[in-house]
DNA sequence: GAGCAGTTTGAAGGAATTGTGAAGAGGATA
DNA sequence: TATCCTCTTCACAATTCCTTCAAACTGCTC
C-alpha cells in the first residue's frame, strides 16, 4: 500500500506501482481529483473508489461516469471503507462475464432459464425488470446512475425519459417484497445519484 | 464453412482449413471420391460423411471401410443431412450419445422411433414439431430464442421469418393438449425472450 | 422548520410481443 | 397429374409491457 499527498504524486505512484485498487480523495490538492480519475482510467482498468466530501453530488455523478467503481461520502468509518474495498476487489477479480446462475442473498438469478427465485419461490419479472435486477445484482454495491441503467437495459444511445427507470425499480421492489417480505428488497436508492444493490450487510454499523 | 468443386480442390481446402467435418460427394469430378476419402483419412482424423447416389452399396461398404463416419444416400432431405452431421459431430467430440427415449412428465419421446406418446397415447407430430419438442424437452427449463430454435430445427444459419416458430409451437400445443388435456402442455412462453419447456414442479431448479 | 430538489407511486395511453386462423408454395405420394 | 401433407407467411386480435405524467412523499441544505 502506498499513499500520495496530491494528484500529481498519485498519478506517478499509480503508474509505477500498478496498484490493485485506488482510493481517490476528490479534494486532493494540486491536480483536480476528477482529472486524476479520468487519467488513471484512461491508462488502466484498476478499480477506483472515490472519497468525497458530503454534498459534491455533481462530482459523484461525474466520477461514476468517468469509471469510478464506487464512492464513499465523508464522514465515513474505517469499517465502511474496508467493506467497500473488499467488495470492489472481489468484483474486479473473479466472476466470468455471465455465469448461468447468480446467487445473491436469498435471490437466485438464472440467466439460462430467465428465471428469478427468492427463497426458492419463483418471481415473475418482465424482461426489463429482469435485466435491471441482473445488472444491479451482478455488481453488488456498485451504484448505477439512471442513464447507465437505461443503457444496460435498453441498449446504448437511449434517448428517453430518465425517470422510466424509477417505474421499473418500483415494480421490481414490489414484486420482490411480495415474495421476500417487507423490506427484504436490497435495491437501495442513492439520493442524487442512482440505484445500487445493497451488498450483504455483515458490516455496516456507524456512519 | 467452405465448399470445393472437385476432389483436388477439396483436398487442398481440407488441408488448409482443418474443418470440423467433411461432407464428401462421391460423384465429385476429377479425383475419385473414394480416393479423396482415403487421402483425407490418411492425413487427419476429421469426421467424414459421404453423399452418394442411391444403390451404390459397393461404394458404401468401401467408404465405411476407408474410414467414413457416416453415409447418406440420395435423395436426402436437408433435415436428414443436418441430423447426421449433428450426430457425427457429437460423436467426434466425445459427447454422450443421445438417449433413445426421453421421458418428461407424461411425455415419452422416442428418438429412435421418431414417436411421441402422452400417457401412452401416440401423438402424431410433423418432423418440425417433433424436433421442436425434442429440443425443448432435452433441456427442460432452459429458454430458447426463436432464432435458436430455428437453427436447431432447420439447421445452419436459417434466414427466414422468425415467427414461423410461433406457428409450430401453436400446433404443437394444440396436438399435445388434445391428448393430454387442457393446460397440460408445458411449453411456456417467456415474453420478450422465447420458449421453454416447463420443468416438473417437484424437480430442483438448479442445473 | 422552511424551501427546494429528488424520489415514489398509481394510472393511462401507446408500443411491442404473442396467439391464432387462413391461404399459398412446395414437395412427396399414389 | 391429382392429391395430400407440411412449412411458411401474413393479417388481425389478444395480451403484456413500457413510457410518461402528475401528485404525493422524502431527504437534504440552510
Amino acid at each position: 500500500m502506498v499513499a500520495a499527498g496530491d494528484g500529481r504524486a498519485a498519478l506517478a505512484v499509480a503508474r509505477r506501482d500498478k496498484p490493485d485498487l485506488v482510493l481517490l480523495d476528490l479534494n486532493l490538492p494540486g491536480v483536480d481529483g476528477l482529472e486524476v480519475c479520468r487519467t488513471i482510467r484512461k491508462e488502466s482498468g484498476v478499480p477506483i473508489i472515490m472519497l468525497t466530501a458530503r454534498g459534491d453530488e455533481g462530482d459523484k455523478l461525474i466520477g461514476l461516469e468517468l469509471g469510478a467503481d464506487d464512492y464513499i461520502t465523508k464522514p465515513f468509518s474505517p469499517r465502511e471503507v474496508v467493506a467497500r474495498v473488499r467488495a470492489v476487489l472481489r468484483r474486479s477479480r473473479g466472476e466470468p462475464a455471465q455465469p448461468e446462475q447468480l446467487s445473491v442473498g436469498a435471490l437466485l438469478i438464472d440467466h439460462a432459464r430467465h428465471e428469478v427465485r427468492c427463497h426458492g419461490t419463483p418471481v415473475a419479472l418482465t424482461p426489463t425488470e429482469f435485466d435491471l435486477l441482473l445488472t444491479l445484482a451482478q455488481n453488488q454495491g456498485r451504484v448505477y446512475t439512471r442513464l447507465q441503467l437505461l443503457d444496460k437495459v435498453q441498449g446504448m444511445a437511449y434517448e428517453g425519459y430518465e425517470r422510466t427507470v424509477d417505474a421499473h425499480i418500483k415494480n421490481l421492489r414490489q414484486k420482490l417484497e411480495a415474495v421476500a417480505g417487507e423490506g427484504a428488497c436490497r435495491i437501495a436508492t442513492i439520493y442524487g445519484v442512482g440505484y445500487k444493490f445493497e451488498p450483504d450487510r455483515n458490516e455496516h454499523p456507524d456512519t
